[in-house]
DNA sequence: GGAAACTGTTACGTTTGCGTAACAAATCCA
DNA sequence: TGGATTTGTTACGCAAACGTAACAGTTTCC
């Protein structure tokens, strides 16, 4: 089975490359369009499997796009609204879309309503990923780590850590793109508590937090999660 | 392979007669269905690969059926709709209906719509209507549920509830899915009674309900119904 | 019309998670 | 070597999430 298609429509770069590192985290294929004429375009030419659509777009608004979109392809589309816009939403619905979320946004709460609304419209969802690495092991779709059988339980914090060393592993992750993805962008620079939840990762995953096997340090650069020897 | 069977649910006799006909000819299995409740009924207990639903009928309509349906079988719909009403159909599709046709229909075109659906959904498998988690077993189509062979009554509001995580048994289900699933899309934000219900089927169904096994809690994202190791 | 069940809301105590600061240890570089 | 920078560790206060109980309004059903 083929990765399922999405198109991301979106004028902010930030939400645009947000976006599509958690579809592409979670093995979906991605296009991304900046505007509402563009977004046309690729849907006519690529057939995408879901179309995720910011009502605010330069040029022909979300609205449009959504009705225009309707009249040749009855794609799935989740729509981005502001928050608070209570008649964003329902107008939306309206006009074809078929779920909704609110900017700013939860990663897992953006994937949940992926997968929700690829299974309502009986488009093949992808199995969640199971990583593993080594006796460590990251159930995605229940969100349970566990290390050699052993279940851990981690905040939602550590596990979003953890995921993003996780889909990297092998590969050093530095520290500004674990605190991008980790915390949101804000985060990006001056941002002193990664330190703690590396360490706090490691006493619930690591054998000997001392000598950690599995989050490595790589100094002047940031982490890798290693497959131990 | 068997013959494919098809739910047919209509009002009018006339129609359930002539599309019986027409998919008997075909060579498909029929059972007919007069109104909602028989038609949930049976398509609990049939299983069949294809319904075709009226949507004005008697007591509750076509679009609640839909629902309904949808709530533990992902099997296509058609739906029949009057002549012109424009916005029956798109609210159809809405609900999870696969096609349309307009009444008055022509049979070689009601056929080719049946087989166009019917090849379009190659079904890995059906969804059988008794979900099983453990010793929990939720009967959707006589909305009853078991623990350990003893029945537990829930309100309705606990069943949507239940059969909400159900459904999603083994992956994480966040908050506000379960409020718009369970309550409707006014509740998917701000709802402080998620908790209390929770609270409420883990006192029905969980041995202890102070440390749940079925109904586990996520924080931060949501819950899961687990399936016990 | 009255009792029982159901629902939503509020309040409150507990737990958990989070970020910051402060300091120790290790590393790097001149 | 010695100072500066980076990394590791611990502790603490605040905020948020969660579980629970109680209550009041509503609905349902005899």
């Amino acid at each position: 089975m083929s990765k399922a298609l999405v198109l991301v429509v979106d004028d902010e770069p930030r939400y645009l490359k947000l976006v599509r590192y958690n579809l592409e985290t979670a093995g979906y294929e991605v296009v991304t369009a900046p505007n509402g004429e563009e977004a046309l375009s690729l849907a006519a030419g690529q057939n995408p499997d879901l179309i995720i659509l910011d009502i605010r777009l330069p040029g022909i608004d979300g609205y449009e796009v959504c009705t225009r979109l309707r009249e040749f392809s009855s794609v799935p589309i989740i729509m981005l609204t502001a928050k608070g816009e209570e008649q964003e939403k329902v107008q939306g619905l309206r006009l074809g879309a078929d779920d909704y979320v609110t900017k700013p946004f939860a990663a897992d709460e953006f994937m949940a309503r992926v997968e929700a609304v690829l299974r309502r419209s009986h488009i093949p969802e992808l199995n969640p990923p199971i990583h593993t690495v080594g006796a460590l092991s990251i159930d995605c779709a229940q969100r349970k780590v566990t290390v050699g059988g052993r279940e851990v339980s981690l905040s939602p914090t550590e596990y979003r850590l953890l995921q993003c060393l996780a889909v990297n592993a092998g590969r050093v992750v530095v520290q500004e793109e674990l605190q991008e993805k980790a915390w949101g962008p804000e985060y990006r620079e001056h941002y002193e508590g990664l330190r703690v939840f590396i360490r706090r990762l490691r006493q619930k995953i690591e054998k000997d937090p001392e000598h950690p096997t599995y989050i490595i340090t790589k100094p002047g650069i940031g982490y890798m999660l290693a497959t131990p020897a």
